[in-house]
DNA sequence: GTGTTGACAATCA
DNA sequence: CTGATTGCCAACA
């Protein structure tokens, strides 16, 4: 079972609106305690039951081994994505997708 | 108590 | 833009 901690960061990103993410660091800091390390450990137990590719690192990365099903999930949200030297999506947008709680 | 580890992050080369 | 370095906090052996 989740303790308290990890029941409010699984609230807050079931409380991120669709189109919008927020990095470890930003709910670490939202909730004032712990760090962005003690969250990545929530969603590494208990993230499967939320929405976890709204769940990034600070520089816009996406989660590694499951970039396939995030980008999957942005496309039918309209989340704003970079692309990379490449010439394909592979970082979200973060000055325009990040969330800070409130708007 | 001590050392290692990890779905991280800011800074610097 | 990529990679290395250092700081971070809690869990675990």
């Amino acid at each position: 079972m989740p303790d308290y901690f990890a029941s409010r960061v699984l609230d807050l990103v079931e409380a991120i609106p669709p189109g919008r993410v927020m990095s470890y660091g930003d709910i670490a800091d939202y909730l004032g305690r712990g760090g962005p390390r003690q969250v990545g450990r929530v969603m590494a137990l208990w993230g499967g039951g939320v929405a976890w590719w709204r769940v990034i690192h600070a520089d816009g990365s996406l989660l590694a081994g499951h970039e396939r099903d995030a980008l999957r999930s942005y496309s039918g949200e309209g989340t704003p994505m970079r692309l990379t030297a490449d010439g394909r999506p592979g970082r979200v947008d973060m000055r325009r997708a990040r969330w800070d709680g409130v708007s």
